[in-house]
RNA sequence: GGCAGGUUGUCCGAGCGGCCAAUGGAAACGGACUGUAAAUCCGUCGGGUUAUCCCUACCCAGGUUCGAAUCCUGGACCUGCCA
């Protein structure tokens, strides 16, 4: 498969482009400069971000430029969400978050293959316009009749909290990024999530309107389960990529827990393996499923994507240790304490109720969600299920002295550490 | 500026003086079944050393009442129509 498009298409990271056949052509007539943003809205990257990213290898390794933009001045407008109007965040908050990001945006495509990516920050040239430049020179060129149809502005045009002026200039200002970036650096293609298809062309309009430029989008599709739901939440949370918000240990646990379902497309779209690889993984999942090769296989390769090799060593080796076969009371000592390590984990004393515990680790938010997860059937200490709520914590629940692990249903464990006297 | 309507738990959405920690749906969590899958069935779903008890809660602040999410006054915000 040579034509980058084909591929892109095959792993699902197409959802809709510009002028398919003349994209096609830029792309097979040498490199070309590509552009995607990543606004603070959060401390972190998360699940859908990472799509955009791998995205962006895939075409830095076709040997196209690529800018990685973070969105420092965007980030203090807000890209309207269909559904309601954004708090806006301080500046100084979002001056923090933008750091955090453009730091995770590095990290994951600076890699050895194809030319080095350029990183640049849109609060640069965005914040030396006054507004009557803004309006004057960028205003101009924007009709309000097309800015209503965007899909996110009609929406809230239509709801009955309305719109604010502020967030209905937002696509103003990612247009004038994808101009700035065209003229700078040659850009002539943005990519971004399916909702942000206004946004893109709102900036391929420009380039065409003010320089008669010629600029392309492409779009990835929401990638979403057998049930149409959006992957991504882990308990209701989102799964992010700082390992500090969602721990590599989660994370691992995240993609290894995916549906039999969808876990085939994950493959194309998250991992760098080829056709026949994938292929092999797909039969390995109809034929057996239990053994989940396809999930570990994707498991292991975005979470060392995302935290490295040496990380994710240790969240499979902690995987086994916790969910094997064996008894928890036969693990060796230091292996113990290395799968405990990845687990959250609090500190108890022997004599502290099953509720104490289940509290103290964070497994439950309250002591009456505690009893109810007891009096569910729900906790387990090193294996053996907790009936009675008022059950206490014995010396010899320590395993190795050290540690005892506490379950809340089948997969949320916690490390319960001996506090020191 | 005038007139009318709205603001309920994670979300949607009932309630319109006591039986309301608040109907229903969704989401979420748990159990059974399995493969740390999906589907299905069942259960739970504000907090508290489980208590026919206490606390916090129906935008905010006061008030009426034995008693208010429900009535009154003032305020904030949102929406629509008119100017």
């Amino acid at each position: 498969m040579t034509d980058i498009l084909d591929e892109l298409t095959w792993r699902g990271l197409v959802a809709q482009t510009t002028d398919e056949s003349a994209l096609r052509q830029a792309l097979a007539d040498g490199p070309i400069t590509v552009y995607c943003g990543f606004d603070p809205t959060a401390p972190s990257l998360h699940f859908g971000n990472l799509v955009q990213l791998i995205l962006l290898r895939h075409l830095q390794r076709a040997g196209h430029q690529v800018i990685g933009l973070v969105g420092g001045s965007t980030g203090l407008i807000g890209d309207p969400r269909p559904t309601s109007e954004r708090v806006l965040k301080t500046k100084e908050q979002t001056a923090q978050d933008v750091e955090r990001i453009a730091a995770q945006v590095r990290r994951i495509l600076t890699s050895k293959e194809g030319a080095e990516p350029v990183f640049v920050n849109n609060l640069d040239w965005t914040a030396p316009i006054s507004a009557l430049d803004f309006l004057r020179d960028y205003g101009k060129h924007f009709r309000v009749n097309q800015m209503i149809k965007k899909d996110a502005v009609a929406a809230r045009l239509g709801s009955e909290q309305g719109i604010s002026y502020t967030e209905f200039s937002y696509q103003i200002l990612q247009a004038l990024d994808y101009l700035h970036l065209y003229r700078e650096h040659g850009c002539t293609l943005q990519t971004g999530a399916q909702d942000q298809w206004g946004n893109i062309t709102a900036g391929v309009d420009l380039i065409h309107r003010v320089d008669g430029g010629s600029a392309h989008a492409l779009t990835t599709p929401l990638i979403t389960d057998s049930q149409g739901r959006k992957f991504g939440k882990s308990e209701g949370n989102a799964v992010w990529l700082d390992p500090t918000m969602t721990s590599p240990y989660a994370f691992y646990q995240y993609w290894l827990g995916v549906e039999d379902a969808s876990v085939v497309a994950l493959l194309k779209t998250f991992t760098d393996r080829g056709q026949e690889e994938i292929a092999e993984l797909e039969r390995q999942v109809a034929e057996e499923p239990y053994r989940r090769a396809a999930q570990r296989a994707l498991a292991a390769d975005v979470t060392t994507l995302v935290h490295g090799a040496d990380a994710t060593e240790q969240v499979v080796a902690a995987s086994e240790a916790l969910f094997g076969k064996g008894d928890l009371r036969t693990l060796g000592a230091d292996t113990l304490r290395d799968a405990t390590d990845e687990l959250p984990g609090g500190e108890v004393a022997p004599g502290d109720t099953i509720v104490d515990v289940l509290v103290a680790t964070g497994l439950v938010e309250s002591r009456n969600a505690a009893r109810r997860a007891v009096a569910d059937g729900a906790a387990s200490v090193n294996g053996v299920k907790i009936a009675d709520s008022e059950a206490a914590l014995a010396p010899e629940d320590f395993l190795h002295g050290q540690v005892a692990v506490v379950r809340r249903g089948k997969k949320n464990l916690a490390a319960a550490r001996l506090a020191r006297a």
